[in-house]
DNA sequence: CTGAAAGCGCTAACAT
DNA sequence: ATGTTAGCGCTTTCAG
């Protein structure tokens, strides 16, 4: 009765007697027994895949908790440290706990192979693939989000941009340099013209990446970096050399860093990894019963966010011109 | 028999007989069905009570996690928004879901009211407090961390140190700076005779405050700051205007955040807000079945880690001579 | 030492 | 319209 079964009547005489007595002993149902007898528990394992979970692990659970819980499920959270074996643990530990839905997240977009066991429930992967994409995963626009943030700056007038990569092994970095190339050849610019060093998302290595730019003499009007971590380090390296952001050259960053892009100065230009976007899209697909439909990769739009630290470029004659006009 | 039952005995051949079938059918127990016939779910309620939670809910939860996991407890995860409705719906889906305990997390150390209901599981409180103490709380050390900071400084020959200060009205900034005063006091020190600014954790803040300083024609010797993010924006502010870190002036941040703090350069010297070990230590009271002996406020040191950005100061003759001696 | 049975708290199906 | 019952998967107790 309070569960509102259809088609099922009650007298409103019973009905208040029950409702006072709820109130009066101020009773709730037990849902571990109300989830034995019905088969599902409420709860969605939520298998953060890495060593440790950073801003984009929290944003994502974040998501996938809102939208949740707006349907009545609870997470059921498990760190795996990024371990094969732990990964087989925790998720029979999460099964064992009748978890209704599986998200498998990991940070750092990277092809896994799913505990076996997982297929058990409806899973989705989130920031991560099957390789053979048998499992429906959802991702970041990547390809989108490098090119997108290079238009911008091309449509500032640069001309001469170079790229401080991530770890240049790393899925999203190699993403992220196709759009890069994809935007600069729809320019009419050849790529190979292009300054593309390689490094590893730490700030330090932007900063070491941006002196050895200085260090060649010509700087380039503008520079992407791997993330907003190296763009503040090659902003510290920059600053440190006199050189003005954006007057002299225009920082261009990535993942719009909680607590970070918009808040340091110049606030950063940058593209949004939407990390909480895709959380929410996880917990809504389980929550509608599964990914019924969806099969393969969900991409999701990686939107630029053009803050203080781009600017048109003021030292050459022609991509001022090209700005005014 | 597959939980050996103390004082039971089995002969070797049924054994045998057992386990090859729980192999074959590759059986796994209902843990919601073991928990509903033993009273007891293996699962403990985390509840961040904060906006969302950032890089510290994030550490404490993986402090937290790793020792239940060893424990054979999974953390069932609950976000509040800081809204107090929010906390104490959720809380009771959590008690619902029959926890066997909880652990009431807030960022930002502050007093809270736990949601009632809440009491009839132990419960710790993880960087906040109840008003009048009556629930276990674990704390960083805040007063000591200010203090081993500012001393640090004072040890490296500094003073004249200004404090950009993190939000006035929170309990951690008072803290920091009753530990500040203290070290200055102790130093033989007025600390009416140094700069205290009045910021508010962004980087952004860090920026603007460091320029007041800049303005004002004198700069001290070193500046401490309320948290990493303000100390990087503090650093900006003083490369933008010609300013060394550490040859100039020395910059001490707060937080150790990850990746940030180390990463930077300066990497900064800073202390450590140990979210990861309160973490532990909250789960490992609940562990070893609630926090029986414990009562009252239970104070975590904050390491001081020193780095790059804080030196001896090179300009005051003064402090040079006391440094060298 | 092994097997059977009761019951944790709940809900769905069925009698009344 | 209300009351009763069986059983979800497990553990504990009690007979055999």
């Amino acid at each position: 009765m309070l569960n509102r079964t259809a088609g099922q009547t009650i007298s409103d005489e019973t009905r208040q007697r029950v409702l006072q007595a709820v109130a009066e002993l101020d009773y709730r149902p037990n849902r571990a027994a109300q989830g034995l007898r019905q088969g599902r528990s409420a709860t969605i394992g939520f298998v953060s895949h890495d060593v440790d979970f950073g801003v984009f692990a929290a944003s994502a659970i974040k998501g996938a908790h809102e939208v949740s819980v707006r349907h009545g499920n609870l997470l059921l959270l498990v760190n795996t440290g990024a371990s094969k074996r732990q990964a087989a643990q925790l998720v029979g530990d999460l099964l064992d706990r009748q978890v209704d839905a599986l998200i498998f997240a990991a940070s750092g977009t990277k092809s896994v192979v799913l505990p076996e066991g997982a297929g058990r429930v409806p899973t989705i992967l989130l920031n991560c693939f099957a390789p053979d994409d048998s499992t429906p995963s959802i991702l970041p626009d990547e390809v989108r989000g490098g090119r997108e943030a290079t238009q911008a700056l091309l449509d500032l007038g640069h001309r001469d941009i170079a790229y401080l990569t991530g770890t240049v092994s790393s899925w999203a970095t190699k993403a992220r340099l196709r759009g890069f190339r994809q935007a600069l050849r729809g320019a009419g610019l050849d790529p190979r013209g292009h300054t593309v060093l390689p490094g590893n998302y730490h700030a330090d290595s932007g900063y070491a990446l941006a002196r050895k730019l200085l260090r060649r003499g010509s700087l380039p009007t503008a520079i992407m970096c791997g993330n907003d971590r190296m763009a503040v380090g090659a902003i510290l390296a920059l600053l440190e050399a006199g050189v003005r952001v954006p007057e002299d050259v225009s920082v261009m960053g990535y993942d719009d860093q909680f607590q970070l892009a918009a808040e340091i100065h110049p606030a950063l230009s940058t593209v949004r990894l939407p990390y909480d976007a895709m959380g929410r899209l996880a917990a809504e697909q389980l929550a509608a019963g599964g990914p019924a439909v969806q099969t393969g990769r969900t991409l999701v739009h990686c939107p630029l966010v053009m803050r203080d630290s781009t600017a048109a470029p003021a030292r050459s004659a022609r991509s001022a011109r090209s700005a005014r006009g």
